[in-house]
DNA sequence: GGCACCTGTCAAAGAGAACTGACACATCTC
DNA sequence: GAGATGTGTCAGTTCTCTTTGACAGGTGCC
């Protein structure tokens, strides 16, 4: 099994894993689900003496990267408690992976869209 | 020699790498590099269609997080070049990896310390 | 009801990164 | 000298990201 190491992602699957993983808060926080496997959102706030709502942020752009995944379930008192765990991921970065998916990034066009404005 | 994937960064450095990749420009320019072997500054900048000042600002960041290396040159006219090249690097992208460089990250005591205050 | 815990979102402020244009310097060629 | 090439840096604008505080909702317990 395994699958390896390095996919092939997409230069936009990269570039969002790398941006993702490239802040101190959130390499910290795949530490710490890494080690202390799943938790829940004001739980893992308060464990690492952060505010709600950034943490909520930055979970949220792991989830979009694919690094950890979220789950709303509901505790055995009936209170809603979502639950995030990381997603195993495995991926090389060596120079050749760099090139491979840089020829497949998307140019996200930011063409400042006032199209006809109206 | 080499030293097989995945050295033990410390968290600042891996955050220093991640932080560096995670951007567009600096992807392309890291496989611009790769593919077309040691270039210089001004040549570069054509080739990728950017500024030189923005290029030269990317290479600084590529080149403090040791992905890249850049040596000033004479060339056969005299004239002074600075050639730049990827450093062979190899860093293994996973959970544990993380987990372990995390642990070492400085706390950046972003300090506004305004202790007594008053 | 009131309190404690969970969830989520928003707007506004703050900080940092990105980008541009202009400048100064050097060398070789015409 | 003028022009083309290369080097570097600086100041200022712009943009994106980060961060905070306040608000909305939900449930269970005393």
């Amino acid at each position: 099994m395994t699958g390896g190491t390095a996919p092939h992602p997409t230069g936009d699957e990269l570039l969002r894993i790398l941006a993702a993983l490239g802040n101190p808060h959130r390499l910290r926080i795949v530490a710490a689900l890494t080690e202390g496997g799943r938790n829940y959102v004001s739980r893992l706030a308060r464990e690492l003496g952060i505010g709600r709502p950034l943490l909520h942020m930055h979970l949220q752009r792991l989830e979009a990267a694919g690094l950890v995944a979220g789950s709303l379930e509901q505790a055995a008192d009936g209170k809603a408690v979502k639950y995030f765990e990381v997603t195993p991921f495995a991926f090389a970065l060596t120079p050749e992976a760099v090139a491979q998916a840089a020829a497949t990034i998307t140019q996200e066009e930011k063409e400042t869209v006032k199209e006809t404005a109206k």
